[in-house]
DNA sequence: CCTAGACCCTGTAGTGGCTACAGACTCAAG
DNA sequence: CTTGAGTCTGTAGCCACTACAGGGTCTAGG
């Protein structure tokens, strides 16, 4: 346990367990380079201090916030610099909060469609069920949906 | 136009803009089953009727009401053998609203979260920014971040 | 010292729903 | 017969992981 090494230096399952990542997404990361490349026992065995836990912390907190890996990439390049302006931050914070409200607009559009749609239904055994006859139907011009950037399906 | 044929077909290109499809989607969506498998010239080339128009639009529209291509290849098996009926249709869509609500409901705690801490930023200058503050804090507990199946980040 | 078993390593392939290419072929008009 | 637009197959890439296979390492107990 205490060799020549520093300050408690313990390895990957261990930091999977204290973060709550997995233990692959760990490795992924250090391999996309989302985190850094951690030092090596002399058997191979990554070794991480609590630094890396906060890191680690930083980047499972911000995906649950729904930030991109590019977008935490870029964040913690900012924080590990002190490089970072408040200001900065804010900005991206707000841009991605835009980015969210599209999304519950979006989610409750189609919420009201499905809803009112599936309300017309019998129940009755017979093909002429409203929500088929909705799907045969060509959407209504589908305003706004090639938004560039956020053009995942999320749904 | 009319050689041997059955009634106005028309090749990929023509239904990708009548559906407003890519072509390479219209070929993907054969290859994995959930459109069927067009009849071809001599040349090896596809060609489509107005059949075909119909069930890509039904695509497209499950698409963009949130169906999976799993769930629209059922729905479409049930329409093509006459064999649904609209109950079952309306338990299929009501299952996806209620996916959908809980989207909304994560979507909205999100933006709660990510606008009440852009707000304390003070747009200065300094290492001291909240948002940074709180991806470097575990979130809390985190509830029911694990739902079976709408296992999709969504954000 | 040896062994068992828990842990860790790399590399590859799969997920969903496409999109983008390369390189070859076909088709219709001039 | 040529030209150029359209189409073909097959493969690889995108995102953010997850799941293996087949090996190596570490450590506690005998």
């Amino acid at each position: 346990m205490a060799k020549t090494a520093a300050k408690a230096e313990f390895p990957i399952g261990a930091l999977a367990k204290e973060s709550a990542v997995n233990i692959e997404t760990i490795r992924y990361y250090e391999k996309i380079g989302v985190m850094p490349k951690a030092p090596r026992s002399a058997g191979g065995y990554r070794l991480y201090a609590p630094e890396h836990l906060k890191w680690l912390t930083f980047i499972r907190r911000g995906r649950e916030l729904g930030f991109s890996l590019d977008e935490l990439r870029d964040l913690l390049h900012l924080v590990d610099g002190h490089a970072y302006s408040c200001a900065e931050v804010r900005a991206l914070t707000l841009d991605h909060v835009a980015g969210i409200r599209q999304k519950i607009a979006d989610l409750k559009r189609l919420e009201r469609v499905m809803t009112s749609v599936a309300s017309q239904c019998s129940g009755r055994k017979i093909p002429d069920c409203p929500v088929i006859d909705a799907l045969f139907q060509a959407a209504p011009a589908t305003a706004r949906s090639r938004r560039s950037k956020t053009r995942g399906r999320y749904v």
